[in-house]
DNA sequence: ATTCTTGCAAAAGATTTGCAAACAA
DNA sequence: TTGTTTGCAAATCTTTTGCAAGAAT
């Protein structure tokens, strides 16, 4: 059951990157899986050190250059913040994020209603909207012991 | 007049300053003053290559340590972002921002009323919200020609 | 067989740091 | 004078890139 789920998922996954002429490699799907069970969005390293251990010979190059094949298909998303690495989130579609003051980690943002009220807000003359960036700041329940 | 209300100004930083035991040094008002001229945010080196025709002897390491130094004196707020060189505000309340996708480039966003809207969104179970942050990203009128 | 991918090391961009000389108070 | 700041260069951190060897289809 559980077992054919993943074979399931490994197909959706396959035909996603073929789409792009993108090829599944052992590599690539320890990426997607870790960030597919993962609660927070991790960091490049954190990814990195997560699937080392199944994967000894990994290099941090390879994590980096197939969150950037996920992302050209649209299977992962990247989430940047200045002072910190960026983030890589397994949800692609609009949303909007939590993130811990202290540990940096990052959540998503569930059931935001009534954002009409972000289309209303008005920017300067002439620039044309594309998008909406929200953000909760706060201290995780980690953090706050 | 202007020159009197340049001098209160200078009078008023000195004293924000001195407060955290900085100085006011020649670079240090440069930095200050270019900051409360323009329009939008500017990266670090912006600054720099706008201050150097003044002081040419100044260094990018001097804009850097001088931004921390106002940020310590609450005069200087940063605005971090992951694709690109953080970006600095003269102003310190707060307040929300609308970033150009094409030039990077960021600006205030004036009169969001009916922010309350943002506090009633709830975060996860445990986490602290210590602030909001919200951006409208878009392309600016320059880079729409 | 051909194209794509890996892993390594080196490069790149933004920012920080150590330190001796110069400056502000 | 005393503590702070400057300017330079080197270091740091995250991310990207070049390339030869290896894997996927």
């Amino acid at each position: 059951m559980a077992a054919k789920k993943k074979i399931n998922e490994r197909e959706a996954l396959r035909q996603a990157l073929h789409q792009q002429g993108v090829q599944l490699t052992s590599q690539r799907v320890a990426v997607f899986e870790y960030l597919s069970g993962v609660e927070h969005h991790p960091t490049a390293e954190e990814i990195y050190l997560a699937v080392k251990p199944k994967l000894p010979r990994i290099s941090l190059a390879t994590i980096y250059k197939n969150l950037e094949a996920l992302i050209k298909c649209e299977v992962v998303s990247k989430l940047t913040y200045g002072d910190a690495a960026a983030r890589y989130d397994i949800r692609t579609d609009h949303h909007y994020h939590t993130r811990c003051l202290s540990c940096g980690k990052v959540w998503d943002l569930n059931a935001v209603e009534g954002s009409a009220w972000l289309k209303q807000v008005k920017p300067q003359a002439g620039f044309e909207v594309k998008d909406y960036r929200l953000e909760i700041l706060g201290h995780c329940r980690d953090c706050r012991r």
